[in-house]
RNA sequence: ACAACCGUAGCUCAGUUGGUUAGAGCACUACCUUGACAUGGUAGGGGUCGGUGGUUCGAGUCCACUCGGUUGUACCA
């Protein structure tokens, strides 16, 4: 093995002998354990978000796979309508054409022709995570089978009723002339102003004054309203207004809608430019006048000299109007919430137009009760209740959008404007009885892509057809996504799917946090402070990445302060960290808190965690390769003899395994990392290794010593690979290839990687708490003793010679065991056991228990620093010990607590106390010198 | 306005149903190039858990209030 950890060099031909024997496919044996991968848009690339919920689906997958269940993680992307139209038009744009100057067909061809190009991307770079979903099982959401589906699923809602058309008003963008629904709409507080106008009495017998943020839709006011009680205005109720600007007659009609107490009182009403306002149109019938076009130009309903001008320089010119008309009462400064949409940022008129929608009432009764019922769970579970709150309250659908590319809306129109619903042009035709010579007009208009998206558990699996994987894979075990689309997807998949299967689409939704810069700032190309998770993998120069940090930067401004930043926070770029220590950042920071701060110092220490993890490695076959590991033991008799080590690693390996697996259950991928991290490290790099040493080193150990460590070290290695497995794929295979030959016979072609090996399993037989305790014995009796090396400032490889006073028969046997990996580790040529009156002479100490080794400091130990080291350690004790006998000594805590706590606290107590003791006899000793 | 979440070492975060001396990584200090590893080893310093009050024998952990932050929903022209 190459000295040092690069991952560059393992992991990428790997993943292509993975994927070409077909290891991402579902086993067919076993219970079905499935996963839904949140289809990302098809022309996207990977970003944190991505990387994050993948890597966590991924060790979900391998886990499950290696349990032995039927696993299957169904991978695919969507068309992202609007997303994906945009880019292909800005394009256009770019070569000063227009989507119209191609026509729909061509256009549509374009997009098609993108996503070829770019719709690998994504896909791409999830190989490059090292994800295992089932390529071949593949889905776009605009292949036909899925769009067999969606217009299924429209025509049956239809049919029902659930589905209709509608004229109504809709959050509509002016740029991209669509619709859009209301989560696709932002509501941002913005400066804005309060103007204040005079509306005259049409009777001339006085006026009344409105106020409003939006000045323009006064050209489509049809009445003014005031609270039927405000005893202001009860003469006028009934009177009629005299629109400035427009000259038109409008009624003064009450209703309670209206705030007395806010601004004068008198609201402008304005049907068809404002939700409320149509409210209030519909139960006063009043006259609905629209005076915007598509784009949100006044149109020519109004009048004449504000025609073809944009609401905004509309509005200047109606103030400008209305103050030389002298109706302008005054103007206020005012914070209002602006909508805009999410996509375009152009501010959202509501607008009166034909569309579609999904009555969601109905739909929405069962997938309020699966969560309810507990049949589907969120973990964390408290997100439950922002479900409850949006699904309690949940609005129709608007489902079509204004678009070109996306799922066509199945429905015709004939030249009376008459419409028919079905699932092709033939079946309307042959339903309706439609002469082949009448015309048929198809829909325009596409829609919305999250309808789709909805029907993604069960339209992936083959469904409107009755398939083997719509029995086995509906419903999927878990959906791991982020809290952003509850809403727009989940909600969704859960009423659809409910609705079409009458099964739940999944048993439970893993909510993940949402991953913010190292400051807690949401990534953003705006920011500047957008991290590629690929860089992680690969690399990249400070120059590269301020270059890709500030392209397409319109602001030279913002483009500069990005390049700061950049250079600040990352003045050597990105090393190359490697999948591997990418994902156990990703997982390692998975605990339950809903947002997450990515700091890359992180994924270094990661990637030292892979160095180290290698290095053992590298220790373990330079020690074994070759060697008889006692591989065909069982078969040939030939003894294995275990080390008081080997027994205790393996005893270790067992709570491990178990708390990590525990870990997974609860979806706490940052306690299992840990875990696993501090075995590794900690335990079998930082202990166990060292105690191998002796024995594989040492003339005196036997043959089936030596064969019986070894044994240990790979089959424990083995065992630790296959456990990491699921967080770092590539390295643990790297490894697996070199170890595993070494502990098992590899026959079939399946078992020649780790990915298709069974997840070690839980073995009590291995737990022995008799051999923990020794070794925790041990290790304190080294702690003790280099912690006097190192405050005495004794070189390690100084060889000490200790004696050890108060030893208990335990302590005598546990030194015999342990005697030689004592010698060996601490460096210790001599121990001598002193009889109880023995004198001795003046030393440094350490306790272990209540057996005090002692190290003689002729020659050695600097009287002054060890008095120094005793009276610190006697003022932390003496801390401890008051605190404890305050409890103690406090009667209500004695005449209150359980038992066992106070046999705790006594035996506390009693240990302090005798530590204590200890010291000061210590203490006077060294002072007499 | 309402709701959810967060506020624990310099930084990023753990801390299960209240009960061992509040933990980890990174950063920091000192020493160490020993034959797996300086992407390393050994030892060490550092927090009283946003604030106040309460419940309790006992609270980082429960309750109330309060300050600060994040997000979502609603909204008056």
């Amino acid at each position: 093995m190459e000295k040092t950890y690069s991952p560059q060099n393992i992991e990428q031909q790997c993943y292509q002998q993975w994927e070409a024997s077909g290891y991402f496919k579902a086993s067919g044996q076993g219970e079905p354990y499935c996963i839904l991968l949140p289809p990302p848009n098809v022309t996207g690339s990977l970003h944190m978000g991505h990387g994050f919920q993948q890597t966590i689906m991924d060790a979900l997958t391998r886990y499950h796979r290696m349990k032995g269940d039927n696993t299957l993680w169904q991978c695919g992307t969507d068309h992202a309508g609007i997303a994906t139209q945009m880019v292909v038009e800005r394009q256009l744009n770019a070569k000063g054409l227009t989507r119209h100057d191609l026509g729909r067909e061509t256009f549509v061809e374009k997009i098609w022709d993108w996503k070829a190009e770019s719709g690998g991307t994504i896909t791409q770079q999830m190989r490059r995570l090292g994800t295992s979903p089932d390529w071949d099982r593949e889905v776009f959401t605009m292949d036909d089978d899925l769009s067999e589906a969606v217009n299924e699923v429209f025509v049956r809602l239809h049919e029902e009723g659930l589905i209709y058309r509608g004229k109504r008003l809709v959050n509509w963008d002016p740029v991209l002339l669509t619709a859009v629904s209301d989560l696709e709409v932002l509501n941002e507080e913005e400066d804005g102003f309060m103007w204040h106008i005079r509306y005259p009495l049409a009777d001339g017998s006085g006026s009344l004054v409105v106020a409003t943020t939006r000045p323009e839709t006064m050209l489509g006011d049809t009445a003014v309203a005031v609270h039927p009680d405000d005893p202001r205005y009860q003469t006028l109720i009934g009177k009629s207004i005299k629109l400035p600007l427009t000259g038109r007659l409008i009624p003064i009609i009450s209703d309670d809608y209206v705030d007395p107490k806010f601004g004068t009182g008198c609201v402008k009403i304005t049907p068809a430019h404002d939700f409320n306002d149509y409210e209030m149109g519909k139960r006063h019938s009043l006259e609905v006048i629209n005076i915007l076009t598509d784009d949100a130009k006044i149109n020519n309903l109004a009048p004449e000299q504000y025609q073809g001008l944009d609401r905004f320089v509309a509005r200047k010119q109606i103030v400008a109007d209305l103050e030389t008309a002298g109706v302008l009462v005054k103007i206020e400064p005012h914070k209002l919430k602006v909508p805009r949409g999410d996509r375009s940022a152009a501010v959202i008129e509501p607008y009166l137009t034909d569309q579609w929608y999904v009555a969601v009432e109905e739909l929405a009764k069962p997938a309020i009760d699966a969560v309810k019922s507990g049949e589907i769970k969120f973990v964390p579970e408290n997100w439950d209740k922002t479900y409850y709150q949006w699904m309690n309250n949940i609005q129709d659908w608007c489902i079509s959008r204004q678009l070109w590319w996306g799922h066509r809306i199945p429905a015709w129109y004939d030249s009376n404007g008459q419409v028919f619903v079905g699932r092709t042009e033939a079946e309307v035709r042959a339903k309706h009885n439609i002469a082949a010579d009448v015309a048929l007009r198809q829909d325009e208009d596409v829609l919305d892509t999250w309808f789709s998206s909805a029907l993604w558990p069960f339209a992936t699996m083959g469904w409107p057809k009755q398939t083997p994987e719509l029995n086995t894979f509906v419903p999927s075990a878990v959906l791991v996504t982020g809290f952003d689309i509850i809403f727009f997807w989940v909600a969704r998949m859960i009423m659809m799917t409910k609705k079409f299967t009458g099964k739940i689409p999944f048993k439970e939704i893993y909510i993940t946090g949402l991953i913010r810069d190292e400051n807690g700032d949401k990534m953003s190309k705006s920011k500047g402070n957008v991290i590629d998770p690929i860089d992680l993998i690969d690399g990249i120069s400070l120059e590269a990445l301020v270059a890709k940090r500030t392209s397409g930067m319109m602001q030279p401004k913002l483009a500069e302060k990005i390049t700061k930043l950049t250079q600040a926070s990352y003045p050597e770029g990105f090393a190359a960290y490697g999948t591997d220590a990418l994902r156990f950042t990703f997982a390692a920071m998975a605990s339950t808190s809903r947002d997450i701060n990515f700091d890359v110092k992180r994924v270094e220490g990661y990637r030292n965690f892979c160095n180290k993890l290698w290095n053992a490695s590298r220790f373990v076959l330079m020690n074994a390769e070759d060697q008889d590991n006692g591989l065909h033991a069982a078969q040939s008799g030939d003894e294995l003899e275990l080390s008081l080590a080997d027994r205790w690693i393996w005893a270790r390996l067992q709570l491990t395994l178990k708390e990590f697996e525990t870990a997974l259950v609860d979806y706490r991928f940052d306690i299992a990392a840990q875990v696993v991290y501090e075995f590794t490290w900690n335990q079998f790099c930082d202990w166990y290794l060292e105690l191998t040493k002796p024995i594989l080193n040492s003339e005196h150990s036997t043959t089936a010593q030596k064969r019986g460590t070894r044994h240990t070290l790979v089959n424990v290695l083995e065992n630790l690979l296959r456990i990491l497995h699921p967080f770092m794929p590539f390295i643990t295979e790297e490894i697996w290839q070199r170890v595993a030959p070494l502990c098992k016979v590899l026959s079939t072609e399946q078992q020649h990687s780790i990915m298709m090996q069974t997840f070690p399993q839980q073995d009590a037989n291995l737990l022995d708490r008799q051999v923990l305790d020794d070794i925790e014995w041990m290790k304190s009796f080294v702690l003790g003793i280099r912690n006097i090396r190192g405050e005495m400032d004794i070189a390690p490889s100084k060889p000490l010679s200790v004696l050890l006073r108060n030893a208990s028969p335990k302590d005598w046997q546990r030194l015999q065991t342990t005697k030689a990996f004592l010698g060996s580790i601490a460096r210790l040529d001599g121990i001598t056991l002193l009889e109880p009156d023995e004198s001795a002479p003046a030393s440094a100490t350490a306790l272990v228990g209540e057996m005090e080794i002692l190290i003689p400091m002729a020659g050695l130990i600097n009287k002054e620093a060890e008095l120094a080291r005793i009276a610190r350690a006697l003022d932390k004790l003496q801390k401890d010990f008051d605190r404890t006998q305050g409890k103690l000594a406090n009667e209500k805590f004695v005449s209150n607590a359980p038992a066992d706590v106070i046999e705790k606290e006594q035996a506390k107590l009693a240990d302090f106390s005798m530590q204590i003791g200890k010291l000061q006899e210590q203490k006077v000793t060294i002072e007499a010198l």
